[in-house]
DNA sequence: TACTTTAATCGTAATATTGCAATGTATTAA
DNA sequence: TTAATACATTGCAATATTACGATTAAAGTA
């Protein structure tokens, strides 16, 4: 049915799910990297830098703006892309619970 | 397409997003999150506990497994399942050096 | 041996994702 | 006003993912 049951289970579930899966793409994270980097913001090079198509670009940046990690200030006729740095903090707190949560137990086999 | 150029990526970009697209559906976030908190390997009441049919359970086992976050024990006719800590805990390097990027930078915008 | 239990695998349907050409839209430049 | 630039959107094709019924395989039990 290629359709994830998410009633099944609970709403912390699901986040984890959701930030992991925008991070499931390496082109995403490459673009979240390049972001990163040039700090700064700037704006469309991306399409450059990741060398994919604008199209595919755009749609990328556009799930990454949805989950509020990215954000977008149009400058003229240009976009300028950053880290939406409040929400990848929040993000972080999240994934970091997650993922440490081997420190709570001991081996088992 | 609904294929990934992964060649446009580096080894590690990739490799981030096989990590995160593991963690990128509840189920097997569910299914981790037991097998920490559970600990002693649980075998296959993971259906009863995820409630998903067992070969759905089975199929997200094997992407686990594949990837090295899980090992699987046979023990009579059940399979005992638990964490792979050694490679949860490099899994975790991978990841928190991509997610604590923020870190080196500073607000832009 | 025959039966049961447990889990993997196969096959298939439904839906999601990825990628891009073509097109649309808004702003700037001439 | 017209043309150019920079992105977003649309539409579609190819592939991937999710889910599960049916079946199979392996080990224990009667």
């Amino acid at each position: 049915m290629g359709i994830t049951k998410s009633e099944k289970f609970t709403e912390q579930q699901n986040q984890i799910a959701n930030f992991a899966k925008a991070f499931g793409h390496p082109a995403r994270v490459a673009i979240l990297q390049h972001l990163f980097k040039i700090n700064t913001c700037i704006c469309g090079d991306l399409v450059e830098e990741i060398g994919l198509a604008q199209p595919t670009i755009s749609q990328h940046l556009k799930e990454l703006k949805n989950l509020g990690l990215i954000k977008g200030n149009i400058e003229g006729t240009k976009v300028c892309y950053c880290i939406h740095n409040e929400n990848w903090t929040k993000m972080k707190l999240v994934m970091h619970e997650f993922l440490d949560q081997d420190i709570l137990t001991t081996e088992c086999c």
